[in-house]
DNA sequence: AAGTGGTCTAGACCACTAC
DNA sequence: TAGTGGTCTAGACCACTTT
């Protein structure tokens, strides 16, 4: 390892992993080599390796398995769904369907281009659909892509209920952190056709935007939700 | 260290420093043994007390600072504030005030009775207030607390705005985890009239229970928000 | 039985804080 | 200058998984 970086060993170990992972060079399932290989490639102790293994779990980059290994992380429609969805009624979080999909592209509103940061000339994707509890409609969704992140995306036949996993196994984008901006508004025209209420009924708003490991943001989401029969989860500790 | 429990050497060393803090023996604000001398007398390495101290600094037990040592976490207003508060504006987080703050005891409803796991006899105190930002009335709020364990707060001739670091400085309780659920809801005629809106505007409705550290909950807390110039903001990693 | 990550030790040196 | 936590090493042994 390169000295004179005024950062500790280990981070730099992390860092060089973490850009073997985020290049693509290590896909996701792939197996790392043991601690005691990464510790004499880099030249540093098997612990330095262990505490940068360690970081890099933590931020789900890596899974590490006693006994198996270490591997780079795989997104399932599981784990995504439990780190993301936030919306749950009596028994727990819920598992939404879709229907009435619909996909599209346009030219980016002024929110989607500030939102996504968008090159001048990008165009987005756009992705509508109502979203199902127990066969009633509780949630009216607008997804925005960037064109140039995602084009390909137009040509499937079906979109799936999580995407994010999608992003990753088909795009490459793996989604690392959402932030979430929720307020209760009332129900516009719009909506309240798609979700069968009244209008100005008062919906929780939910805009989202989810970021890559390097901070980029990829996809910007409103969901306006009915809460009669539902909340939106969150625990801080 | 008595062995045979089958639970690492770091987790026993943990828990026995955790149970000196919560049962008061170590202060909040208190300068804990250094590494060397809590390895001595625990009968084990330095590097393993180090690993107990910095989980119980992951959970916000202790503070560790580099040069001057470790102590045990004492709760200010800041941070309480940015560690539980989610409402935002344009400019970041905001701090309400309060105002027509009133204080009762009452027998529990039985959903105050649920959240706090109350005891068939326990009343509660009732906190109730309207929370404005920049003079405008935006959260009518009602806080909850087992009267068992808060008594004294009714001869408090003011309730300060941030109730955590009291919590802890007056009533030796510290809030650890908070739980909180949100809905859109009509805003109610009693609500309509603390914020100063129509009956019915959609407001959003935050239900939280804040927990101690043995995982007890003590105290319940309903917020109505306007979410005109405000929002409840979440980030998922 | 072989290989992996998880725990634990003993000791060295560095970076920061206080006196 | 003394004392603290932070980093790093080298090595031992344990617990778990796979063959």
């Amino acid at each position: 390892m390169e000295k004179l970086d005024a950062q500790p060993l280990y981070t730099r170990v992390k860092r060089a992993l973490a850009e073997r992972i985020l290049s693509g060079i290590w896909a996701p399932g792939r197996l790392l080599p043991n601690e005691f290989q990464l510790a004499e490639e880099f030249g540093v102790s098997q612990g330095t390796v262990r505490k940068a293994l360690d970081a890099l779990a933590a931020e789900h980059l890596v899974e590490r398995h006693q006994g198996r290994g270490t591997f780079v992380a795989r997104h399932t429609s599981d784990t995504v769904h439990f780190r993301f969805f936030q919306l749950y009624d009596a028994g727990g979080r819920i598992q939404p369907d879709s229907r009435d999909v619909r996909v599209a592209v346009a030219d980016p509103s002024g929110r989607e281009r500030a939102a996504l940061a968008l090159a001048p000339e990008g165009r987005v994707i756009r992705i509508t659909r109502t979203r199902t509890h127990e066969d009633h409609p509780i949630i009216d969704e607008q997804i925005s892509l960037s064109e140039a992140l995602f084009s390909g995306l137009l040509e499937r036949e079906t979109i799936p209920n999580t995407l994010y996993d999608l992003y990753q196994t088909d795009f490459g984008i793996t989604v690392a952190r959402v932030e979430e901006n929720l307020r209760a508004a009332p129900a516009s025209e719009a909506t309240a056709r798609r979700l069968d209420c009244p209008v100005g009924t008062p919906v929780l708003a939910i805009e989202r935007v989810a970021f890559d490991y390097s901070g980029q943001p990829v996809e910007w989401r409103v969901s306006q939700c009915l809460t009669d029969s539902v909340f939106y989860h969150s625990t801080l500790k």
